[in-house]
DNA sequence: ATGAAATTAGGAATTATTCCTAATTTAAAA
DNA sequence: TTTTAAATTAGGAATAATTCCTAATTTCAT
C-alpha cells in the first residue's frame, strides 16, 4: 500500500528538522537541494500522505499558503492574523473533560493537536 | 470612509438570518434573490469589509470555501475534517488565565471567538 | 527476472479569491 | 439644488495555491 521512496523520507527529514512551520513551497526548496530533481507535486503529494498518516499535522492560514508541523510534543497554535505568523503554546487543559463537552454538544472527537487560537502579535498591534 | 450600499445592507442581512456558516457562494445565491443585478466581486469585498469591522467571522476551511459567521453571542467552532461540517460549541473557560497564559507564551492578543477545533464527526467516523 | 502496484516529474487544470476599470451612486460642500 | 470628490458597483481578467493528469520509472513480492 506504500512503497519506498528516497523523496518521501527527505520530505520528512526537512518538516522535522525546520520547526518553523514551513509551507510546502518552502520544503520545496528545502528539499530541492538534497533531490534536485524533484517536482512540487512530489512535495504536495508526499505532504498530503505524511498528514493524513498523522506524522505531520496541517496549519490551515487564513491568508497565504497553509503550513505544516511535524507532530512532536503535545502542542497548540496562536496564529497572528495581521502578519500571519503561527507561535506554539502548551496550556494545562482539563482535556477529558472539554473533549466529552464538545463530543456531546457537535457530535465530534476532537483532536486536541488542532486546537487554534487566532489574534493579533504585540509587533502588528504597535504598528 | 464607508458610504451606505443596498448591496451591504442585503449581504449583512443574509448572514445575520441565515446561520449555516455560509461559503461566499451560497452568500451570493441568497443575496441575488433580492438583488439580481449583483456581482460576485461586490459580495466578497463587501464579506471582507464586514469581516475588518469585526461585525461577522471568517472560518478559515482546511478545504473548500471559506465560510462566515454573524457574530452574535460568544461561541467557538469545532470542524469536522472530513464532511467540513462547522458546529459550533460552547465551553466555561478560565478566559483570563488563557488569554494571559497565551499572551505570556506567544506575544498574540488572542480573540476568543476565534478558538477552533478539529476532528471527525460522527457520521464520517462510522463511514 | 517478471509483473503489478506505487511513485515520479512535469505541466495542465482547477478553485477560490482578489484585482482592475470604467460607470454609477452617495453625501458633503458650495 | 448643483457640484464635486470619494465610495461603491458590475463584470471580467488575473492570481495563487493546490490538485489532477499522463507516461515513464521505481519498488518489491513472487
Amino acid at each position: 500500500m506504500s512503497n519506498y521512496s528516497k523523496q518521501r523520507e527527505v520530505i520528512l527529514d526537512v518538516i522535522k528538522n525546520n520547526r518553523i512551520h514551513p509551507t510546502a513551497e518552502e520544503i520545496y526548496n528545502l528539499v530541492v537541494n538534497e533531490e534536485p530533481k524533484i517536482s512540487k507535486s512530489t512535495v504536495y503529494r508526499n505532504i498530503n500522505i505524511l498528514v493524513e498518516q498523522g506524522v505531520i499535522q496541517k496549519i490551515t492560514m487564513a491568508t497565504g499558503p497553509d503550513r505544516y508541523d511535524y507532530l512532536h510534543e503535545e502542542h497548540y497554535h496562536a496564529i497572528c492574523e495581521v502578519c500571519g505568523e503561527v507561535f506554539d503554546f502548551c496550556y494545562d487543559f482539563e482535556k477529558e473533560k472539554i473533549i466529552k463537552s464538545i463530543k456531546q454538544q457537535t457530535n465530534i472527537n476532537i483532536d486536541v493537536n488542532s486546537i487554534t487560537v487566532n489574534g493579533i502579535c504585540e509587533k502588528c498591534k504597535s504598528k
